[in-house]
DNA sequence: TGACATTCTATCCACTCGGATAGATAAAGC
DNA sequence: GCTTTATCTATCCGAGTGGATAGAATGTCA
């Protein structure tokens, strides 16, 4: 029975998540989700209950998204793999143009008050994820010798971590002085610096 | 001739500036601008050519407060004030609230389009002030002879570059996993590690 | 084929937005 | 004290907001 969904929850929720990720939460009204996604307005409100909601779920979805494909090849290249995920990080071709938009999280983290629980739940979850494989990748590095002695690896995640932050501001920058390239080539030269 | 202005220009454009960094340019309204600054719609109309143009002016203000009570402290204070300066910014106590809700800049450049020239133009002010400032740092501990051999300035301030971006963002969210003050502590420990 | 459940389409709602305008008001110069 | 000039107050505007709803359309199952 009933009658068939012009759009699948998943291709909805992905295009909503490409449409929050260029425009911003304020900026993106329900309409044009509604006329860029082919979900409907109606469904909008029934199924996934309303704007906030739905990007709730794009937010986790992204996140998703960035533990699956993402973090991967960082946590287990070594410190070689390290350096190479900062120059260059491993995205889909799919996402290589949404990426100029910087980071669905960091946006969403300066875009709503501080105090928006929802949103520093999913705030939370990025930084865990992030740290806890940045962690993974030096110990695995540690534990194949190829961590100099002096590098502590907790520090280390924390200025990795926000080296990787710092990029994904960068890419939502046109401007010259926050070019993406000149911060990651610095950063993966600090890492290589740390060989044993 | 003239009738008084309810507020001067100065404490208008001051108290814009505290409310666009609180609850960033859509957020706020023409109306909470007016109740809460004693701005004038009329006038922000008149004098200030509207919503936007007020805004970047808020911008520029930042930027020039960003300047002249932030970044002397870093230029000036060696290996060991670049630490301190991570740890514990100086921040005038009358900003020490604002500042919870992160960087103007940093917000402006991700809640605006990549493409917004007006915004990009602040952004590379912004960024080129910073890693200047960085740099003179940097080559002051040199000169001083703090800075190991193996540490390459230009480098080494991309990375701290990123660090202050990184913090930045941190104080704008709630997220225990977002805590500024682990990445500080850590940032400020490899600047320590990087002496003579 | 007809009953039923669900979505779609098309409005409608109350509200807010940034901006514009007209008449009242206040300060300075003559 | 009167004129002049700029700002204030109050209102209005058209457009857009997220959300709600009623009737038409569509799909499944008995």
């Amino acid at each position: 029975m009933s009658r068939a969904l012009k759009t699948d929850a998943e291709s909805a929720t992905l295009g909503a998540m490409m449409l929050f990720w260029r425009d911003g939460y304020h900026a993106l009204g329900t309409r044009a989700l509604e006329s860029e996604t082919g979900l409907t307005r109606f469904t909008l409100q029934t199924k996934y209950g309303g704007k906030k909601a739905l990007f709730l779920k794009t937010l986790d979805l992204y996140l998703d998204l960035f533990d699956a494909y993402m973090l991967p090849s960082l946590r287990s290249g070594g410190l070689e793999g390290i350096a190479a995920w900062i120059e260059q990080r491993p995205v889909p071709d799919s996402f290589r143009e949404a990426l100029r938009n910087g980071c669905l999280m960091v946006n969403s983290i300066t875009e709503f008050p501080r105090d928006d629980s929802a949103v520093n739940a999913r705030a939370d979850r990025y930084y865990g994820l992030l740290r806890a494989a940045l962690v993974e990748a030096l110990e695995t590095a540690r534990a194949k010798g190829e961590l100099s002695g002096q590098i502590i690896v907790a520090d280390a995640a924390e200025v990795l971590l926000a080296l990787v932050v710092a990029l994904n501001l960068s890419f939502k920058s046109k401007a010259p002085n926050a070019d993406a390239g000149r911060i990651a080539r610095a950063g993966a030269a600090m890492v290589r610096g740390w060989s044993a």
